[in-house]
DNA sequence: TTTGACCTGTGAGTTGGTCAAAGGTTTTAG
DNA sequence: CTAAAACCTTTGACCAACTCACAGGTCAAA
C-alpha cells in the first residue's frame, strides 16, 4: 500500500500517516525502485490502532510504548490499564478546569447585565472585565510596590 | 518598574512580561542609561486586565484588540460582551467533548474489566484497545481497499 | 572587585497534526 | 507519444500561550 491508500483506508489525512511514520509508530519499508513508501497489513492494524488510543485519549509517546512493548512479545495490556486509569484523572481534571471556567463566565455575564459600557478614561479599560473578581482566586494579584 | 517589579507586582512570570511586551499588549519606554524596559502604572493596569481577561477565556489577539479599542476611546465593553458570548459556545462545546471522551474511557474501563490480558501474537497489538468500539463513531475506519 | 541578581535579544520546545513548496514518478487521456 | 493530473518525496513553517535556555551586558551589595 502507498500512502494514500493506506491513508484512506484507515480513514485519515495522508499527512498523518507520514507523521507517524516520521514519529517512528509506522516502520513501512521503500520500493527500491522509486524510493516510496510500502505499507503493508500489518501497518495499517497499526495505524488503525493508534487511531482507536487516540480517540481513549492516548499520547503519541504512548502509543508508541504500547506499540514497543507489543513488538517485544510483551502484553502492553497492564500498562494500558495503568495509562489509561492516570488519563482518567487527568480528563476529569480538565473538565473540572473548563466547568470552573464556565462558571467563572456566566457568573461574569449575570453581573455585566447590570453593568453600563464604560468609556475609556485613562483609569479603566474595560470595566466589565476590570472590576470582575474571580470568586475562586485565592489572590491573584499582590499589591503593587509602591517605587 | 523594571521587568521583574512590573512581574511581581502582577503575580506573572517575568518571562510572561516580556511575551506581552514582544505581542504588543504592553508598550513600555526605554530607560537610554542601559536599554532597560521602563513599566509605569498604566502598563501594570494593561497587564493585571490582560491576565484577569485571560481567566476568562479571552484569547491574546482577542485581549490585543481590545486594549487597542481602548487607546482610540472607544469602548471595547459591547465588543467584549460580543466576544464573550461566543467563548461561551466554544467552552461549553469542549466540556461536552471531554464529558464524551470521559464516558467513552469509563465504558472502555468497564468492559476491560472482564478480558483478559493477552500477549501478543502478531494479529493483536491490545485486544483492549483494538476491539473496542466507540459507540459514538459514525464509521471511523473503513474497510481496506483488497489489493 | 567580585559575586550574584538582574537585564537584553534570539531561538527552541511544548502537542498533534496540517499545509505549502519544490521537485521526482506514475498513471491516465487525448 | 506526450502532456497533464495525481501521486510521491523531503523539509520546514504554522497553530497557542507561554516557558526555558543561552550568551552576553548592567548593576547592586559585600
Amino acid at each position: 500500500m502507498k500512502v494514500k491508500e493506506i491513508a484512506t483506508a484507515a480513514g485519515v489525512n495522508p499527512d498523518t500517516v507520514r507523521f507517524y511514520t516520521r514519529e517512528g509508530l509506522l516502520q513501512p519499508t521503500r520500493n527500491p525502485d522509486n524510493n516510496y513508501q510500502q505499507y503493508d497489513a500489518e501497518d495499517l492494524r497499526r495505524l488503525r490502532f493508534a487511531r482507536k488510543a487516540r480517540q481513549l485519549g492516548f499520547s503519541l509517546p504512548e502509543i508508541r510504548q504500547i506499540l514497543a512493548r507489543a513488538d517485544d512479545q510483551h502484553s502492553p495490556c497492564p500498562m494500558v490499564r495503568d495509562v489509561f486509569q492516570q488519563r482518567l484523572v487527568v480528563v476529569e481534571r480538565e473538565i473540572a478546569e473548563l466547568q470552573q471556567l464556565r462558571k467563572r463566565m456566566i457568573s461574569a455575564l449575570a453581573a455585566w447585565q447590570e453593568m453600563p459600557d464604560g468609556t475609556p478614561d485613562g483609569h479603566t479599560i474595560c470595566r466589565l472585565i476590570e472590576y470582575w473578581d474571580d470568586p475562586s482566586a485565592e489572590s491573584c494579584c499582590e499589591e503593587p510596590k509602591h517605587e
